[in-house]
RNA sequence: CGGGGUGUAGCGUAGCCCGGUAUCGCGCCUGCUUUGGGAGCAGGAGGCCGCAAGUUCGAAUCUUGCCACCCCGACCA
């Protein structure tokens, strides 16, 4: 491992990578635009599963797993969905490969073995799986239908960065088929909350919740509801969205139910997702120039242990050091003692914090002689004694204290970069300089809106929620606004 | 797809203009000494120089073609 992580000054991006890749999150594969999630990695992913999944269960949703591959005939059925994604969608035209006659050793496709009809590998599901409700659904006694998939999906995109936007990445999405459009829209702000729990419990990001414009809503949808968070750089990023589908995939796939009336209806939809792009988020919202820092409730190693001993003490001191490990694993806390004999302490304290594990308690024989351990905490990087006696309590309550206290900071962080203003200039201005969310009034038109990303390079995350109704009038145009939104540079 | 760039050990690189089988650092292996903030010394292993063809006595180096990747732009529910 080499000493050293770019400066987030210097060079953001750079630093974001070469971090993704050095605490062994992520890395390139031999597949352009796609990445391997490395055991360290997919560990936090599997933590935020665990979590997600949970909550979905227990607002009533259960899992399935529908095909990778979607007809395309099936993929076009709804307009707008179909054309929001033809641009980026892999097709599978073959299903064979045969020797090459004119290059010995290759392989070639068969040019005999050509599909009657292509099948698209899914960029989203909507197709294939409203082609499946329309099986699943015959009354109002089958609704509502509350599914979720965990599952890959992929998108060509042209340029890909680690997490932020991959090829090929792993999500979950939630299909909902309701009796009314009420049912449905509270479904989908119920979704939202949930994501917006999830960022702010447990990844400690604090997220905007909002809904989206016209531009930049899901291809299909009546309504895009979204959580917006701000990364270090000012820069905004897209966590998660919820979709209010009306009836439009009803439509497309003719999925209707008798009513209590014996009346045939079109059922009302939702679909909301989060991605492998949450890795990405939190890697940006919280990390410094020394690495990762996570957050104790998804950091797969909580607690590391690392032993000061001289040649010949390892083994004793191991066998002093267990009682407090099995201490804190009792308490529920995942611990990792680094009895490596190959590596000497500095390497290791870099290591560990290069990997973002919250604590990290150093013991030798001095400290216990003392009865004392020495704590660090990775996201301030204080160190303290504290008495070996009380260590698991003390412990369990820093984790908390550390979770706690890294929301903390990126709340405060965003709340310096959120800046309310009523100009052009200012507006400017304020993207010029350290970024982040610009509150400003604008007249609601697309026309507006593409302008001032073509000017400014920010573009609305979202009308949000929380956002009180104010007369006022845009800042560009002077027409009249009801209601303040948020721009933002974006990833 | 347009513009620019780069391919040399696991990683990062020197050498290329001016042809003579490859430099340095990190990492790796062995041994000893070390071990409370990224160890030191000694020894060692590891290379179809992106691929293919051409020029030449001889190609990492020159020529041509191809491939891959990176950066900027376009694109990105």
């Amino acid at each position: 491992m080499s000493k050293g992580l770019p400066k987030r000054s210097e060079d953001y991006s750079l630093w974001y990578n070469e971090l993704v890749k050095r605490a062994g999150l992520a890395e390139n594969s031999a597949v352009r635009g796609c990445m391997v999630i490395k055991p360290y990695g997919y560990a936090i992913w599997e933590k935020m599963q665990r979590t997600l999944d949970d909550m979905f269960k227990r607002t009533g949703h259960q899992n399935a797993y529908f095909p990778l591959f979607v007809p395309k005939s099936l993929f076009e059925a709804e307009e707008k969905n179909a054309e929001g994604f033809a641009k980026e969608c892999a097709v599978v035209t073959h299903y064979r490969l045969q020797t090459d006659p004119d290059n010995p050793g290759k392989l070639r496709v068969d040019p005999n073995a050509r599909l009657e009809e292509e099948l698209i590998v899914r960029p989203t599901s909507e197709a294939i799986i409203w082609s499946t409700y329309k099986n699943w659904i015959q009354s109002y006694r089958d609704l509502p239908l509350l599914i979720n998939q965990w599952a890959n999906v992929v998108r060509w995109e042209m340029r890909t960065r680690l997490f932020l936007r991959t090829a090929e990445f792993l999500w979950q999405e939630g299909h909902t088929a309701h009796a009314t459009a009420e049912e449905a829209v509270a479904e989908t702000r119920q979704m939202l909350e949930v994501y917006a729990q999830f960022a702010e419990e447990w990844m400690a990001l604090p997220v905007v919740k909002g809904v989206k414009t016209e531009n930049e809503r899901f291809a299909g949808a009546l309504d895009t509801y979204c959580i917006e968070g701000l990364m270090q750089d000012g820069k905004a990023l897209q966590a998660g969205t919820s979709h209010f589908l009306g009836q439009n995939f009803a439509k497309a796939f003719d999925v209707q139910f008798t009513n209590k009336e014996g009346a045939l209806e079109h059922v009302w939809g939702t679909s909301w997702g989060v991605s492998t792009r949450l890795m990405g988020a939190l890697v940006m919202a919280h990390s410094d120039d020394e690495g990762l820092v996570l957050p104790p409730k998804l950091a797969p190693i909580q607690v590391v242990i690392v032993p000061i001993y001289k040649t010949g003490q390892l083994d004793e001191l191991l066998e002093r050091i267990r009682p407090m490990q099995m201490g804190l694993i009792d308490r529920g806390i995942s611990v990792k003692v680094d009895d490596r004999d190959t590596e000497r302490p500095g390497f290791k304290f870099a290591e560990w914090e290069l990997k973002g594990v919250p604590v990290r308690l150093a013991v030798g024989m001095r400290d216990l002689e003392n009865g004392t351990v020495e704590v660090a905490r990775r996201d301030t990087k204080e160190k303290m004694n504290m008495p070996l006696a009380d260590i698991v309590n003390n412990v369990a309550s820093l984790l908390d204290d550390i979770q706690t206290s890294i929301y903390q900071k990126a709340l405060k962080f965003r709340e310096t970069h959120t800046h309310r203003v009523d100009t052009y200039e200012e507006f400017k201005q304020a993207l010029e300089g350290e970024g982040g969310f610009v509150v400003a009034h604008w007249d609601g038109t697309s026309e507006t809106e593409e302008r001032i990303k073509e000017e400014t390079k920010a573009t609305i995350r979202c009308v949000a929620l929380a956002e009180p109704d104010e007369d006022g009038v845009d800042m560009l145009t002077g027409k009249p606004s009801k209601r303040r939104v948020h721009f933002a540079r974006a990833y």
